[in-house]
DNA sequence: ATTACTGCAAAAGATTTGCACTAGG
DNA sequence: CCTAGTGCAAATCTTTTGCAGTAAT
């Protein structure tokens, strides 16, 4: 399931950081869109209708949902650029290392995998980042 | 299971790659090392009986052992640097966000996941991370 | 009022690239 | 021989940082 706007925002204001206009406006579209945005693809996103948006305000505020657990970071996906994902339900993302598109995919093993990890780990577990990577259909026939 | 050094360098072979003394060297440091290097990790550590070495050449080799699926990038674990596994087998990285360090987790259910995955997808997968990453206990401690 | 947050620009790193030279096959 | 591979240094690009002004609470 994705995280709500309400969710992002009230984890912010729950760790004590100030809601500003800026945060809401990550967290909105965090929340609306169902890709796996980079930082840069938010401020992109985001820079046109917000005058004056500093990429390293989206960076801030990435890394602090991030480190809350109410967003995971999916690390690089061949591109060099670390991608977030809104959805903290456990779920696989498939990352394709040619187009670099990225989906998702539920599965019951992951879930499974999730609690196993939680209940027997001792670590105080933020977030996870199951990512398989290879090559999807249409670039396989591409490479043909 | 980790990669031996003949799988690695068989690998770079196969793909029409030639050996040289570099790319040899970087292969059976892989080999032998059981944590999760990043490219300078390596370079640092051959770089004193191998006078010279480009880091570049690490960063091309490491490239093509990832491409070729024989390793497996982990992405950036919280420190910027992408970090790569031997271990091919299917198993669940755990890295703790303070310190930095990642365990190995052996899980049936990733096992599951891997098939799962492999046969339903419609991908030609290259690799997998599963990557959950936290606190460990003695960090925990610290930040208490 | 306080003091965290922001934008900007500069800095810091990691990774990539261009090129002339070297060496594997 | 021939061409891929190498080292080096410069270039690129993402992410971080320092600072002074701005605004949330």
């Amino acid at each position: 399931m994705h995280a709500t706007t309400e969710v992002l925002t009230t984890s912010l204001k729950g760790a004590g950081m100030r809601m500003t206009p800026q945060r809401a406006a990550i967290c909105a579209n965090l929340a609306e869109r169902d890709d796996h945005p980079s930082a840069a693809m938010i401020y992109d996103d985001l820079r046109p209708q917000f005058e004056s948006l500093s990429l390293a305000t989206v960076y801030n505020t990435l890394d602090a949902l991030a480190k809350l657990g109410v967003i995971n970071s999916l690390g690089g996906a061949g591109d060099g650029k670390v991608h977030y994902d809104a959805d903290t339900e456990p779920h696989v993302n498939l990352a394709c290392i040619s187009c670099n598109k990225i989906v998702d995919i539920p599965s019951s093993h992951v879930q499974e995998l999730d609690e196993e990890i939680t209940s027997t780990s001792g670590y105080k577990l933020l977030g996870a980042r199951v990512l398989y990577y290879g090559l999807c259909p249409e670039c396989q026939e591409k490479s043909t």
